[in-house]
DNA sequence: AATAAATTATCACGCCCGTGATAAAAAAGA
DNA sequence: TCTTTTTTATCACGGGCGTGATAATTTATT
């Protein structure tokens, strides 16, 4: 006889309904009570698996962290030897690792949108400060990487500023991000990823 | 005998004193009550110039945008006139435009902060819906010109496609607000302007 | 000075919130 | 089966919120 509920399996389910709420309504009204609402369970329940709120937002945003962190696994070996590849290649898989950083797809349209509303709420509630710091942070190490890359195998144009340009892609990333999920009858899907490719483009200068 | 009190004035004052609630504690946290305090008022004095929640928030808006445009003002005549000033001076003037759009000093930096705030609301809230596509358009609008104006004098690289090189450049200065409001101490205002310079430099092809 | 209008100040209502406390029900272990 | 633990379900408290209603006070007008 299995056991009828599996905690950690629970704490998901609970985590994932706070997802939808912060996405559909906002990080401002997911309360206990929306969330345990969302996921068809009663407040005493989602009490029972996290004894406040602040230890329910700590676990979303660690399961936030580990979600992105395993995606970008994959990514990471294929650009670890990225000189094997053709040029065209190696700006392909790039933009692609670059790319899950962007609201493309559902999936990476409600992950970019949790990550704002929680970023945002960081600028005034310390609660989410670490959490704030550590994606900048991560942001930029990804770009960084890439472009060290790129770099490394001589597809980068020479005389470029590794640091500059890391945060000039870095904002790129964010504020694409942020216009794909504000606007996006504005800023599609498809040329979101078309700007991030002409960027790197322009960058390894085929222009 | 002059009337103790103008009207016009007051609702300036209540307006300042919801930027400075918005900038300190977010936009979430400015309560009519928060906002009263700050302004130094009983709820029932700020109550009796805006008839409702709304309706401050609306004339806040509109002050943002009244205040924004206002500033632009000064810059737009100078632009129009770019050819009449050496290429290097064409840079100076339109990274200047553009970096009006940057958190660089307190100023800036609170209205950013406040513009961020309320578009992110918008996501969620539909009263905020009109100010968020006016930003974002207003944004767009501003970097097209800029890049227009370069073009028209020959100043920026031949071939660009000027409506992929308006989203990159409005999706930059989105991302170097948004970094710079988030992070300060990772993106200072000098990072801030000197990317946006570089970017320039960069469509203008002296590299 | 008397009246009208504008402004400031309170009170109360209903709503939603997080949370402590506790009971009821279900499952697991003996 | 009986007991213990886990899980689910309620209740109540204090607090903040927007807002309707109304009083008190101050300023302007006649």
């Amino acid at each position: 006889m299995p056991k009828l509920v599996d905690p950690d399996a629970r704490r998901r389910d609970v985590v994932d309904a706070l997802f939808r709420v912060v996405v559909r309504d906002g990080l401002q009204r997911a309360s206990l009570r929306a969330v345990a609402d969302e996921a068809g369970l009663n407040i005493g329940s989602v009490r029972h698996y996290f004894a406040n709120q602040q230890e329910l937002m700590d676990f979303a945003m660690q399961a936030m962290l580990d979600r992105l962190d395993e995606r970008l696994r994959g990514h990471t070996e294929r650009i670890g030897n990225l000189g094997d590849h053709p040029r065209d290649e190696q700006l392909r898989l790039a933009a692609g690792f670059l790319a899950e950083l962007l609201p493309l797809d559902e999936r990476r349209r409600a992950e970019v949108t949790v990550f704002l509303d929680f970023n945002a709420a960081a600028r005034t509630d310390p609660a989410f400060a670490a959490l704030a710091h550590r994606t900048a942070t991560d942001t930029r190490r990804l770009a960084r990487r890439v472009l060290t890359r790129l770099d490394e195998t001589g597809t980068l144009r020479p005389g470029r500023d590794l640091a500059f340009e890391t945060e000039r892609l870095t904002a790129l990333l964010d504020g694409l991000g942020l216009g794909a999920v504000l606007h996006p009858d504005v800023l599609d899907a498809q040329t979101c990823a078309g700007v991030l490719r002409a960027h790197l483009d322009d960058l390894c200068g085929d222009g």
